[in-house]
DNA sequence: AACATTGTTCAATGAATGTTGAACTATTGT
DNA sequence: ACAATAGTTCAACATTCATTGAACAATGTT
């Protein structure tokens, strides 16, 4: 019954938004197999179960499309993902390209070594002396 | 006593905690306004007080530095703010450049309109008729 | 009709995020 | 020593995010 779903009108596609849709690796996972499929390329969402459940797919299919950086195409049982790749060319030119250059770079830089491309957690703060001790004065 | 704050190495970098640093308003504003200056420009934390209170200024630069996109320079009471231009040309090439174009453009047709980009918000979800009505079978 | 396929939606949970104000640290004047 | 300047750090709070599992919905197959 649900024949279509949101998807944000080219203009209305926001840089922190992209850019949000762009900080996860599963989710940037799921641009890299779209690209390799050249501008059109469709895949539907069971081609991604490797980065996860289908509910954590749906999950990171949603946030790509309600951010504007995928279109979903639904047909049958089936939905059809893409990259707005002209879309977001026309919105903030060169983006894309380098998005998916960096991303290939990173994945191929990952399958060198470990399983999924992670982030260097940051040092984590120290134990913390803190709280005006200095009542030795 | 504290002369100098965490950064990770260039090939440290990590692709999603970039596109995180760049996700927010504050954090993109103050990137387009470091890229006025040039690849090596410098700024110290006060500059960026016009988008937010100090703490605010304080905590999106740490965020921003510990992604690696900018680098701190303490020198007396200043702390100088600078873009890894040339890392992040090593480690992603062509996604600074981008991302300045981009922000640059965005900044731009927002003073054309309103004060601050702010993301249009998802349509929200429908009030919600769940959960297994169909008792009257 | 019954069933499998393909995917969404929901509630719950825990972690991460962004903001605030107060307290703190370090440096530089006076 | 006292005070001003420049920034950080902390606790608290309200959001948002990512993941899980169960329930749901729509389509297609037999």
């Amino acid at each position: 019954m649900q024949r279509d779903v949101f998807h944000p009108a080219t203009g209305q596609i926001s840089l922190p938004a992209v850019y949000n849709a762009l900080s996860d690796p599963v989710r940037l996972q799921i641009v890299a197999r779209l690209s390799e499929l050249g501008e059109l390329g469709e895949l539907t969402c069971s081609a991604f179960l490797d980065y996860g459940s289908k509910t954590v797919i749906s999950y990171h299919l949603a946030r790509m499309r309600e951010a504007g950086v995928t279109r979903t195409r639904i047909e049958g049982k089936q939905h059809y993902v893409s990259l707005r790749a002209g879309d977001l060319e026309t919105r903030f030119p060169g983006l894309l390209p380098v998005v998916i250059a960096s991303v290939r770079a990173e994945v191929k830089a990952a399958a060198r070594k470990s399983p999924v491309c992670a982030a260097p957690k940051r040092p984590a703060k120290k134990p913390a002396a803190r709280k005006s001790a200095k009542a030795v004065a």
